[in-house]
DNA sequence: CATATGATTCCA
DNA sequence: GGAATCATATGA
């Protein structure tokens, strides 16, 4: 089982139509002497400046450089003081489009028990930190790998988690998941739209 | 410089 | 329900 990389064209689109084809994708970090794969089940979509549960709302500043740098780079942030929260960013350079990993099921190398259900515990169970921020999904040893052509998948929508703040922006359909999943972060009972893929 | 708060998880 | 825990943003 082999896990072809993601190339630049796959990131070059808006954050919703990535965080609907990241479901079912893989997400490969290869460690020392070690592989770690997931398959995503949960994202959600950032849409940048106008997006007002986006970081990129806050303009350009240490935390937010590589969410408003090119497309194709992970951007790892810390939340509540205590988790590392993984996204891509996506779209094109300066647009600070990103989609977060909220949620995979485990495949490889994966400690039996761990789970990978909540952004922070995708992170944990990768073994992702802050310190892969930047990292170009393009080269590095972390990477996406796109969900198998044969491979269906029902897609649900829902509003996103975690973000009362952001007024009429956090009633936006930008969360997608597994419908067939167990893994995913909460259950999906505010969904407000389903699809097939 | 001081302070409020969050793209969460875990425990009681 | 509430704590843990700290980088970041914002305002003095």
């Amino acid at each position: 089982m082999d896990y072809p990389r993601a190339a630049a064209a796959y990131f070059e689109r808006d954050a919703r139509h990535l965080a609907r084809a990241l479901i079912g994708a893989r997400l490969v970090h290869q460690l020392d002497g070690e592989v770690r794969v997931v398959r995503i089940v949960e994202t959600e979509a950032y849409r940048g400046p106008t997006d007002a549960a986006s970081h990129a709302r806050v303009g350009l500043t240490r935390r937010t450089r590589t969410l408003l740098g090119p497309p194709g780079r992970a951007y790892v942030f810390l939340v509540y003081g205590m988790h590392d929260c993984f996204n891509v960013v996506c779209k094109g350079e300066g647009e600070g489009h990103a989609v977060l990993v909220r949620a995979g099921e485990p495949i490889v190398g994966v400690l039996p028990g761990v789970r990978c259900d909540g952004p922070g515990r995708v992170a944990k169970a990768l073994s992702i930190t802050r310190e892969h921020d930047g990292h170009d999904l393009m080269e590095g040893s972390l990477y996406v790998s796109p969900r198998p052509a044969s491979e269906r998948v029902k897609i649900g929508v829902s509003a996103r988690v975690g973000v009362a703040y952001a007024g009429a922006m956090a009633e936006k359909p930008w969360r997608f998941f597994d419908r067939d999943s167990t893994h995913v972060s909460r259950p999906p009972a505010s969904a407000i739209g389903l699809g097939t893929r």
